[in-house]
DNA sequence: TTGATATCATTTGCATACGAATGAATTTGA
DNA sequence: TCAAATTCATTCGTATGCAAATGATATCAA
């Protein structure tokens, strides 16, 4: 208990008050849900890089979404993966560097640029999806299958 | 469906198939959980920024540890708050310039770097948890009571 | 039509995040 | 005891991630 220095009226006076109010007084930072976030999101990371050493998971998710729907402009493709401009094209640049995605200009939406995934690309994202899914599944293994899908769906709402 | 182009033969023998692997044939990335673990992850971010928007997640999280355990070495407090050497010597560096924490070397050890809360960052952090505490709320809002703390459950079981 | 807005992309600056290498200090174990 | 292994901290390099400012182009509306 928080209030173990108290006196005993103190004592009576601070149970009424939690018998409304059910917190503790004390902050507990392992208990909120964006420092467990986080943690997740880290242990995920971690999986991901033990399977796919090469390529990060900003990456590979621009890379598989290119595969899902072809060519799009750099700043499309941000929104498709909840990325900003500026995040997207460092990821994109990098892409490029290597050879998996090529860039074009929109012949009439001057603005734009384009991305299309390379041969390369393409060959590269078909071979890690596989290992994409056992990731997936390697991040959801603490979890019975029952468990995942409920964790899935509040997830899915939270996000 | 993704096999609408093959023989009334092949159809059966997807079907099948299907029965046994429910897996689909197309990767989708907003399916995948470590995808939307990282919106989540943003999601709380931005929450977090919008009321407090001096202090980071993480530096947030180095305060309220050192109010939680006291003074500790920069290497313990990363492993309380998840964070390796590297990542919170910068953390730690960032609270030091703005006067919240204060440095020492450690007297029998003297590899270790000790880091204590200052009178201002103490109070930096009672004045800040009440609103950490509307954080955590208000990024569990989109869930029900319930919700909530099945999800905090599993998300505890990921991390 | 044209002036105000909006969109697309880029750049800069700052803050995590982590692997790898390094050096100093401590602990372990043969 | 003393060499090997470990721990603590720092530094470097690379990669997100986002706010804010800028410039080019496109769209809207009076």
């Amino acid at each position: 208990m928080g209030w173990a220095a108290v006196s005993a009226g103190e004592e009576v006076r601070l149970k009424l008050v939690e018998a409304e109010e059910p917190e503790d007084n004390d902050y507990h930072l392992q208990e909120q849900v964006g420092f467990i976030l986080r943690k997740a999101h880290q242990r995920h990371v971690a999986i991901f890089a033990a399977h796919i050493a090469d390529l990060t998971p900003p990456q590979f998710a621009a890379l598989a979404k290119l595969h899902d729907v072809g060519e799009t402009s750099q700043n499309q493709l941000g929104t498709l993966i909840a990325m900003d401009a500026a995040t997207v094209k460092g990821v994109i640049d990098r892409l490029k560097a290597r050879g998996l995605v090529e860039l074009s200009k929109h012949e009439v939406d001057k603005r734009r640029l384009l991305v299309n995934l390379t041969v390369e690309g393409r060959e590269a994202v078909e071979r890690l999806i596989p290992l994409a899914r056992g990731i997936t599944e390697e991040t959801l293994a603490p979890l019975s299958a029952k468990e995942a899908a409920t964790f899935m769906r509040l997830l899915a709402k939270l996000a």
